[in-house]
DNA sequence: GACAAAACAGGACAACCGGTCTGTTTTGTA
DNA sequence: TACAAAACAGACCGGTTGTCCTGTTTTGTC
């Protein structure tokens, strides 16, 4: 008689979503989400679970631990993020530092515009992630360094055609790169983009004009973008 | 009969160490050092008992909350911290662009040094804690409002001094504390210093350089400090 | 030395964490 | 339609979390 009550089918109170590929879709972008807002250690998967509308047995089958999430985010999400609202328009830029000059106003037009400053997701995890596992800090860092590289790269081309001879590639994307996350930091702790516009003037009237004359042109142009 | 056994007194196992404010000191050192290395969340009230030789009784009494020890830890260390390595040396320097740089050579050749990097304290907790905790929040946007200040002020004795008269002193220290930040962000993602050579160099070339024709001065200066 | 207050000791607890397990349903393929 | 594999549902568990509580010891004050 025992087996008669184990055997009892189970009632399911949930329905199937027959939408292949749309469930690890609907986790990644909750997991994304959370980890921007609120962090790795303080996102609990109890709480994905429930946001994302997602039973416990689905999200261990799409992805079978708490990191090969994490891991999921930084590779899929963050590096799509830093590629789409970085690299792609520095690539398409009529220069290096006019490229890296418009990423700068735009974002920070942007997070006037929302008035919320929730920080660059990448720098968010890489905080957070990069002393607590080498898989997570080796991921972070990839991103990193490609952000870096197709900054230097943009500089490299604008040389190979006659502009910025007196440039260093590595050290203009190392101080482009640094002087926006920091940035970023400040204006996530402040929930003030004001100082955003701080640094991109800053830049302007420093190392972000070349050296011909340019100075005073670029501080009129600045606003074009 | 149970009354006899209720009332029988405990063995105490730990001795009383008689060191007044000597407790609370050790806990904020623990826990400087781990919210320093692991994180706010990471880093459990037990983690930090044990590795103090602390126990919860004593803990709770000095910290009734988690959050209490963390904010405790933000105004007394973290903002000593920033003190003392950022806004003494820079009021102590001949000048506001040589303040900078010295820091900024002093810190990468102190993780050289060490070869390991746990990046900028107040930077760690500002990602973690800004966006989770008001009181965090407040707590940490004004130790980076007083860093910054620091070196806008010094701008501003420059300029009472006849020098850096094209200089805008907020955005000067904006981009000052903002490269920092994103260069320390950057070395502990890649476990690297490198990045912070980077951009000290970039902003020697560029912004840190004045316009009165010291750029090249400043390139054989560089390595004093 | 009396005595109130502060400074601890140490256990207890409820909530929650991430992960696992078994079982059911859908899907792809022939 | 048969059937193996993938995709899920949902309960379950051991360990950990932060906090609280009661009791003991030290300290300061008159």
């Amino acid at each position: 008689m025992s087996a008669e009550i184990t055997a009892r089918p189970k009632a399911r109170t949930q329905k199937r979503t027959n939408d292949p590929e749309g469930m690890r879709k609907k986790v990644l972008d909750v997991a994304e989400e959370a980890f921007q807002a609120r962090g790795y250690h303080a996102s609990s998967m109890g709480d994905l679970m429930a946001t994302a509308g997602v039973t416990g047995g689905a999200l261990h089958h799409h992805f079978p631990t708490k990191k090969a999430l994490a891991l999921a985010v930084i590779e899929e999400r963050v590096a799509a993020a830093v590629e789409e609202t970085w690299i792609a328009p520095v690539r398409m830029a009529p220069s290096a530092r006019e490229g890296v000059r418009s990423v700068f106003a735009a974002v920070a037009a942007e997070l006037e515009r929302q008035g919320f400053v929730r920080g660059c997701p990448l720098n968010n995890l890489a905080h957070e992630l990069s002393l607590a596992d080498p898989d997570f800090r080796i991921a972070l860092a990839g991103i990193f360094s490609a952000w870096r590289q197709a900054i230097a790269d943009k500089i490299s081309a604008d040389q190979q055609a006659g502009r910025e001879l007196g440039t260093d590639p590595q050290r203009f994307a190392a101080l482009a790169v640094a002087s926006y996350s920091g940035a970023m930091s400040m204006a996530k702790t402040a929930q003030d983009a004001s100082v955003l516009r701080d640094c991109l003037m800053a830049l302007d009237q420093g190392v972000m004009s070349s050296k011909t004359g340019t100075r005073r042109r670029n501080r009129i142009l600045h606003r074009a973008l």
